[in-house]
This record gives C-alpha cells, structure tokens and sequence, in this order.
RNA sequence: GCCCGGAUGGCGGAACUGGUAGACGCGCCGGACUCAAAAUCCGGUGGUGGUGACACCGUGUGGGUUCGAUUCCCUCUCCGGGCACCA
C-alpha cells in the first residue's frame, strides 16, 4: 500500500472502476424496491458554484447510501438549459445563446464528474433540445384542448428605449437595467395556464405530504391564500353610469364600519369619475405606472384620491365615498375594498391620513379602543357594538346573519377568494421554447398540428437587446395555417422556463423515448422518492411542478398527482456581493476573490477595495450565490488542490445541509487532513499484514470498550444519514472513533482483528461521502469485493452493551456531581448513590430534601 | 409591507423527545521532531475570580411556564429566503 494519499490518483482510480462496471446506470427491475434520487437540475450558468456541490452532495450520499441498503437507485441528471442568463451573455458577447449554453453545459458536465457523483448519465436531458421541448409544446395544445390553457392580457414591464419587455430582476428603481429608461406598463395578450381551478386539490393535498417539511407546506398554502368572507354589493347610480360594485371581505362583521371605500386605478369606477376630473385623471394615471412587483407595492406610500362619486351601503343606504386607492390590486378580488378604518391597520392610517371617519363596531372585553393610535387588538374577532341588528353578534354568527340579508337584497353572498393567480407563461423572448400557434389573417390564432411539431426554435440568432429576434426572423416567422392552409405567422412568444421544469422529473424516466412524452418506466420509478433543493424553490417550481403533475394526471399518462413523496430543501449557500453603481448604465458586480477587505486600525472601519485597480467597491451584503451577482465560488480550485473528496467531506461537514451557509474555506484543510489521518491509520495497520478473524467471546476491557464505539458509530451515522439528514455529525462520530483507534495501543492479535473491525466500519459508514478514498481503502483493508457493490452492515447490538453508567446529579437544577451506577439500577439505587455523594451533601447541607426526581439512565435532581 | 426560516466560544457548528451547554473541526497558545521551514505528533483553549479543589456568569433582547429551558410560550432586534418575468 502507497504510504501517501494522493487524491488525484486515488479518485481517478475510482471513477474508472464506477464508469467500466456501469454502476449507476439504472435499469427497471420489478423484482427490486427503486430509489428514485432526484437533485433538482441546474441552470448551466458557466462554472459550477458551492451551492451545487453541496446540493448534488447531498443528493449522491442519500443515493449511495440507499444502494448499500439494497434499493434500486436511479439518481439522473440534466440540464434546465433555456432562460435569460444565455441572452445576456449573446448581448455581451455576440455569441448565439445556444452554443454559449452548450459549451457551459459541457464544461459543467466535466466539473460534476470530476466530483464523482454517481449519476446516470445515459439518461440526461437538456431542455433546450428539441427532443424535450416538443412535449411542453405538445402538452401546451393538449391544455388549449381542455382550456386549461387560455389567452387574456397581461402587464409588462416595457423599455420604452430598446423597445423591449424587461423581466423584473432587469428593472432597477423603475428604470431599465441598460438604458436607464423609465419602465413603462404595457398590457398585451399573453397564454395563461389556470392552476386556480386546481387550487382546493393542491390546497387540501398538503396535509397527506408528510415527506415535506412543514415549513415549505406552510408557505405554499400561504401562497395559495384560500379566504372565505362575504361578497358584497355596493349599489351606485353615478348619472349616465349605474350598477354594483363588489368587495370581497373576511370581516363581514365590520360592515357597520365602513367609512369608505376604494378602488384599483383600473376600476370602471376610477375611469368614469376621470373623464371629468383631470387632477384625478393624472393620478390614475400614476397609479397605473407604479411598481408591478408586490414587494415595492406593499412598501411604497400608501396614496388615495377621492373620486367624487358614492356608492350605497346595502344596509344602512348611507352614501359612502369611492376613492382611488394606489394599494388596491385589480387582479385580487374585483378590484374594490371596503374601508374599515376602525379594524384594519391599512384603512385606519388612511383614515388618518385623509381625515375620513373612523367608527369602532367591535368590543374586545377588557380593551378600551382609542381613536388616536392603532392598537393590534382592535384588528381582533369580538361582539359587534354599534351596529343595529347586528349587536351583540359574535363573529361566526354575525357573518351568518349579515351574509343572509344581504343575500335577500341581492347584494352579497359567503364566497371563497384565493391569493393563487393563473399561471402566465408567455414570454416576449427568444431562447425559450416557442408557444406552438400561429397567427392567420383569415382564422385568426390556430393551434399548431401535433404532426408538425416540434416548432423549431432557430438556434442561431444573437438577439441585441432590441427585443425578441424572432420578429426580425423571416424563416421562423412565415409558415401556412392548419386550418385553410393561407399564409400565417408564427407566434414569437416562447414559454416560462418554469414550463420546462414542471415535468422534467417525470421524463428522466424516459429520455429517449422519441414517440411519446412518457411511456410505462414511468410507474417504475416516479414518484420521486427523494426530491433535493434549494429553500428558494419552495413555492414557485414545486408548486408549478404539483400542478403539473395534476394535469399529465388527468390525461392519463401517469397514475399519481404529488411527484414528490419526500423533499429535503437544502440551505442556501450566501457570499458577500460587490458592486459599483455608475451614474448611468448597468451595476457592475465583482466577485468577492477579487476584492480585498480592508480594516482601518484606528476607526475599525472595513473597506472592499478591487485588487484589480486599488479603488473602492460597494458591499450589498451576504447574499445567496448566483450568477448575476458575481458571487460564486467555484468548487474547482477546491477540488485541484485537494480533490473531491475533501470538496464534498467538507461541504457536508461545515454545517447541517438544511441550513443557510455562509461561505468560507476555513476549514478545508481540517477535511484534508482527516482524509489523510484516515489513510495513514489504515496503512500502519495494514503494514502489519492480515488481521486475524475476530473472537468476539474473549475480548477484555479495552478492546470491547473499543468495538462499542464502533458499533455506536456505526449506529450514529445509519441514523444520522438514513433519518436525520445531519451528515455533519456523522462525519464528526467518525472523527471520534479514528482519534480512538489512533490512540490505540496496537499489540496482541486481537488488538488487531478489533482494530480491523474498527477501520473496515470507519471506511463503510463514510463512503456515502468520500467514496474515492473509501473505495481504494476497502481494497487495502483486504477485502476482494468492490466497496460500492458491499452491503450496509449492521450493527452488533451485544457489542453497545455496557454494565455500569454514568448519571449526573444535580441540586435545584445546577449539575453538582456525576455517578457510576450499574446499568440495571433503579430509581431507588440512583438516588440512595446521589444523595450519598460528598458534592451532593456539602449543597444539600442542612436543608430539607424537597423531592428527588430520577430520570432513568440520565440524571439525578435533587430539589431543597 | 406580507409569508417562511435563523441567531450558541475568536470561527463553522454539537446538544435528536424539556434533563451534563460548547461534541467534532478550524484558529490560536505551548511543546516534540527539524540546521530551518512545511508536514506530522502531543498538550491546552467560553468568560470572570481563585495557588488550588472549586465557585459564579454564560446560548441575540426583555419577560413567562417548569424541580430543570439553547429546546416550550409571549415581546422586540438583527440576518437570510420568497413575493408570481432570475432560476
């Protein structure tokens, strides 16, 4: 055996023997439990970052770990391969948006072998290829069929400079990322995929999906939103103008406590009232400009205009003003809310805000309401006060009654709402896959035939930031109608990229099946039995991705609706972002390698200068790692220096994978070296020659104190990896038992066959994580077979036997003492011993023993 | 703003079901080996007081429940993720 451990030569070693015996190439076999491992596929932004090593880590230790328990594994791989970033970098670059994802892909291919996950590579998929993307497109028209998929307008962000539509992560304080242009809204027609009408299913499904973590069920129904109140008719008659405005409502109770109401800026109240109203005209007008995205709409200043018109409150007939309202969203409810300024903390500072009346119509017992300031009580259920027929009515059975008369007026109903909004997926972009209709003069917007697809996207173009170069590409852009055969054009609009990983899950079944989506390997392997991911998927792809399944469902192909029966969402992995902020043009960010951190000796001030140039650079903080913040750290240099096992025993080690990680190497070199001390204590024993077979019966104390720990090991890292996921603390247990077997004294021949036992556990148990080095030791240690083929073993239970433990004592609750007491004592025993200790007594001293409590096999309270 | 998480030594973290706070590792300090350095090995390492045995304090803040709280409840602060066109 080679004295020193050399990585590059060990690992090299190791993926030839994975790749010559094909071992992770899954094959379907009835006869067999599978595992279906699934790391959520990555964007092939260029280079891989530390959040895919410790994602794809994760992933490759659940798969080996459950192959060695007998499972038949299929852990694939691909690549989520259409979207912005690709576009940008053709802007930047003048290189078509498709080799420059191809060259990524095959550069981040080699990087993931180099790691050695144990992937099916025969199975990997690219979306952005034909082969995948002409079944979104063919389940698109199955959809238009069904009409879960429809067409209704949408708003847009627009730069009116490049005369394009700006995603939302390309528009900075309103204005565009490279022009600097105030960002327009445009309402234009775009497809629309009603996942609303799935919302109670997805919904109510949650409660069975025990395999998810209770905080991503949490926010998924959040997002789901379902509310039930009362909807409620406002009449109006505002001249040549009548009819009925509705607001939905959770707190129908309050009714008696509307002072106002308002409305979204594209009410067709706000625009009657605005024919003859210029000031309020403008500030629709504003109001209709503002932010898109919820986040700035809920922190902007709230702003209101009176309309001048009223609407009559179908109970009492009192006239209540309208207002414009710049928080009021058209696409949540009707576009209209009541005001009840005396119980919602909203209205009641736009009450004060505008001096519009405030009127109390709920008591909390033992609470006294003040007009002056908001109290959160006051948003509390309660009895109704001040409000006719309605006083003295609890909340359940006030909406009862209120919903009920105003039932018999024709002005309301109890109704369901729901914060979930149907799916747009159309998008004024090219590098994504083209939404399968054309355009015809006579027919109007046709289907495309399933026999003529897949519609081709030209993978040739460069786009210039002057919006979607398909409408410049007169090869894509003239095709003839299905339905007259006339000339037609297509449509240039391509799908979300979420389109492409709503189903790629279900397809790693059956990549190559070129006739059909899926075919019947699908009922072997899905569900997934084990999904991996960021925390930041959590609502979007996995709901997406649910409601997908639902669909494919319904059309048969598959037999299930939840594709995931088990998600395990890792931590994000966070870096410190750089950046300067030009006057004009693109934030430019410098990753954080590149930026030098000074601390001013005096004021302690810290400073981020760019080595580059010596000049200062802004901090934006620790954010997650990404491509368009330039602050990813490139596991390469990690693995050439020292290699993947230490890449992956440290990512795993450094903290619990569920967890945020804030990024720092200190530390590899402690993994390097464990490796290494793992190398060198298995070559001393080996030196030696072979280990005599192991007599378990005539073993003294040491060495039985020794096998418990490897048996205890053993059990820590089958619980820590199968169940608990904290593959931190299994690495660390095994820490323990080498520096136990490194202080060892090695001696007599069954020194020997207990250390033998000791390493042969040490090597299993860590080759879910190091399965390099682990596969060269098990050779070393004289085994024949391939460690990766070895079964799980199993712990010796007579080994974790011991006949004395160790209790603690403690006095009112502080640990004063510890205990040695025969493992079978009892309570009476324990405590006859506690109270006989010296500690014990001096802390007891003269005071009267109150209670003992005795917490078997642990501890010892004395209470004085 | 709303929804979901998190905060423990100089640092990453451990303590799994309310029962020994700081496992394991990094860093640092001391020592061995060496002409020297690296590598390696041995010992120490939460704070304060004490020669010492020990004692007191200590898990973001403030409060509560309990014989006992890092763990449960309430309050606040700060940090991270998501907010529908980044993926």
């Amino acid at each position: 055996m080679q004295e020193r451990y050399e990585p590059s030569a060990v690992e090299a070693d190791a993926q030839h023997y994975w790749d010559e015996q094909r071992c992770f190439e899954a094959t379907e076999d009835p006869a067999r439990d599978k595992y279906y491992c699934l790391s959520m596929f990555p964007y092939p932004s260029g280079r891989l970052h530390m959040g895919h090593v410790r994602n794809y880590t994760i992933g490759d230790v659940l798969s080996r770990f459950m192959r060695m328990n007998g499972k038949n594994v299929l852990q694939p791989m691909g690549w989520d391969a259409f979207g912005l970033p690709a576009e940008n970098a053709a802007m930047a670059n003048g290189v078509p948006p498709a080799k420059w994802t191809f060259d990524n892909i095959a550069h981040m291919k080699t990087q993931l072998k180099s790691l050695g996950f144990a992937l099916d590579w025969s199975r990997e998929l690219t979306t952005c290829d034909p082969k995948y993307y002409r079944w979104n497109q063919w389940l698109f028209l199955r959809m238009l069929e069904k009409g879960i998929a429809y067409q209704k307008t949408g708003v847009v962000n627009w730069d009116p400079v490049d005369k394009t539509v700006l995603a939302n992560e390309q528009v900075i304080d309103g204005r565009g990322w490279r022009t600097g242009a105030l960002v327009e809204k445009r309402e234009i027609p775009m497809y629309y995929l009603k996942i609303t009408a799935y919302a109670e299913d997805l919904l109510r499904a949650l409660d069975g999906m025990q395999g998810w973590p209770e905080r991503v069920r949490t926010m998924q129904a959040n997002w789901i939103g379902k509310s039930q109140g009362v909807r409620i008719g406002f009449p109006y008659d505002a001249g040549s103008l009548k009819g009925v405005m509705h607001a939905f409502t959770t707190r129908p109770d309050t009714i008696m406590g509307v002072t106002f109401c308002a409305v979204a800026a594209e009410h067709p109240l706000a625009a009657h009232a605005a024919r003859a109203n210029p000031a309020l005209a403008a500030f629709i007008e504003e109001c209709k400009r503002g932010p898109a995205i919820e986040a700035e709409l809920a922190t902007q200043e709230k702003k209101g205009m009176p309309t001048g018109l009223a609407v009559r409150h179908p109970i009492t007939q009192d006239a209540v003003p309208v207002w414009v309202g710049n928080y009021v969203l058209m696409s949540y409810g009707e576009g209209a809310v009541m005001g009840v300024p005396a119980h919602d903390e909203r209205d009641f500072e736009f009450a004060k805000k505008y001096h519009l009346p405030i009127s109390p119509v709920i008591e909390v017992p033992g609470r006294a309401y003040s007009l002056d300031a908001w109290a959160p009580w006051y948003a509390d259920h309660g009895r109704c006060i001040n409000s006719g027929p309605y006083d003295g009515l609890e909340f359940d059975a006030a909406l009862d009654a209120i919903a009920a008369d105003l039932g018999k007026l024709g002005l309301g109903e109890k109704q369901t709402t729901w914060r979930l909004r149907d799916w747009g997926i159309s998008r004024q972009r090219y590098w994504g896959c083209p939404i399968p209709v054309v355009h015809c003069a006579s027919c109007g917007t046709v289907p495309v035939r399933d026999a003529d697809l897949p519609v081709l996207l030209p993978d040739d173009l460069v786009p210039d930031g002057s919006g979607n170069p398909l409408l410049k590409d007169e090869k894509f852009l003239v095709t003839s109608c299905p339905g007259c055969g006339g000339a037609a054009r297509r449509e240039t609009d391509t799908m979300d990229t979420f389109v492409d990983s709503s189903w790629y899950f279900l397809r790693f079944a059956c990549s190559d099946n070129g006739q059909a989506m899926l075919d019947e390997r699908v009922r072997y392997w899905l569900p997934v039995d084990q999904y991996i991911g960021g925390i930041e998927h959590a609502i979007l792809h996995l709901l997406y991705a649910r409601f997908w399944t639902r669909v494919v469902n319904e059309l048969g192909a598959v037999g299930f609706r939840e594709p995931f029966a088990n998600l395990f969402t890792q931590g994000m992995v966070l870096n410190e972002v750089f950046f300067r902020k030009p006057d004009a043009g693109r934030i430019e960010y410098f990753n954080p390698a590149d930026v030098e951190i000074r601390v001013d000796k005096d004021t302690a001030q810290r400073v981020a200068v760019l080595r580059a140039d010596g000049t200062e650079v802004e901090s934006g903080g620790v954010v997650t790692m990404s491509k368009s913040k330039n602050n990813g750290v490139d596991p390469q240099a990690l693995v050439d220096e020292f290699g993947a096992d230490t890449a992956r025993l440290f990512t795993m080690f450094a903290a619990p994978p569920e967890q945020t990680l804030e990024w720092s190497d200190e530390g590899v070199q402690g993994a390097y070296r464990f490796i290494k001390r793992l190398w060198k204590a298995v070559h001393e024993h080996v030196a030696s020659g072979p280990a005599d077979p192991l007599d378990k019966g005539s073993l003294n104390d040491a060495q039985r104190a020794l096998r418990r720990q490897a048996h205890q090991t053993l059990a820590k890292v089958t619980d820590d990896i199968g169940r608990r996921r904290t593959f931190n603390t299994a690495i660390a247990s095994v820490m323990e038992l080498l520096n136990s077997v490194a202080k060892y004294p090695q001696s007599s021949a069954p020194d020997r066959s207990v250390i033998q036992e000791a390493l042969d556990i040490a090597v299993l148990a860590l080759s879910p994580i190091v399965p390099h080095v682990t596969h060269a030791l098990w050779r070393e240690l004289g085994h024949t077979t391939a460690l990766i083929d070895e079964p799980w073993m199993s712990v010796d239970a007579a080994a974790l036997q011991t006949s004395t433990i160790e209790l603690v004592v403690q006095v009112n609750g502080k640990l004063r003492a510890r205990i040695c007491v025969a493992a079978d004592a009892d309570d009476g025993a324990a405590r006859e011993a506690a109270l006989a200790d010296p500690n014990v007594r001096k802390f007891v001293g003269a005071a009267a023993v109150r209670k003992v409590i005795v917490v078997p096999g642990k501890l010892v309270n004395v209470v004085v």
